[in-house]
DNA sequence: TTCATATGTCCGCTTTCACGTATATATTAA
DNA sequence: TTAATATATACGTGAAAGCGGACATATGAA
């Protein structure tokens, strides 16, 4: 393939990666993969203050990660693609499996 | 799940994902994945200098994404799992499709 | 129209991150 | 031990991203 064009998927692909390079929006999208959800209440359920959310939602909205409706004064967000899930998984498996590691390694200490 | 405990797997799981979150290093993977590579044979596949190849190695390295097997004076560096392509391969799909909506999009104003 | 509620943005500040140049380390051969 | 090769780090700089408090906008009801 034409570098210059790799190097601009490359870029694009690590944008989306970006959005997930933070805890807050790995927990939102999480909390979202349970179905739509207004700002209030993932505010609750990931704990973070107003502008916080409003930022990392905002982050997310850019790069098409999540979808908005508005019902009202409302406004709920859901998840544009379950692919994001399922590739947050895939690393959250292998996170788990560096740790189980390391935890043998602690417990071969002992 | 406790709420600090789930607090510090976020912030390792973002960790893992900020691996992922550059070109370079996008690209420094996807080259591993067809097999180890010493620095020398990145830099030419990736087109860094060494310098850079450098820094973002050590960072795939900090987090366990790659491993490294001295032979000689070179160095090769190998994927440490997978399934980290397997998620990247997944973005990179929800990627393709949005940008195929966009192009929809663009020739519908034609 | 005025008020209340839900959401979003702006500001200054601090931290993090990537870059390139120059320098350092480690391994092998002479 | 000296030289050569392959790799890694240190440093200064500039850009980007996160935070919380104050402010702004938009919808719906009174």
């Amino acid at each position: 393939m034409d570098k210059a064009l790799q190097q601009e998927i490359d870029q694009l692909h690590a944008e989306i990666c970006q959005c997930l390079a933070d805890p807050r929006r790995i927990s939102i999208l999480y909390a979202l993969s349970d179905g739509p959800k207004n700002v209030g209440a993932l505010m609750e359920s990931v704990g973070m203050d107003r502008p916080t959310a409003s930022r990392h939602l905002k982050v997310l909205r850019e790069r098409s990660m999540v979808r908005t409706e508005r019902d009202g004064v409302s406004i709920y967000y859901s998840l544009a693609d379950d692919r994001v899930i399922q590739a947050l998984d895939l690393l959250r498996a292998v996170l788990a499996e560096l740790l189980a590691k390391r935890s043998a390694l602690a417990e071969a200490l002992e």
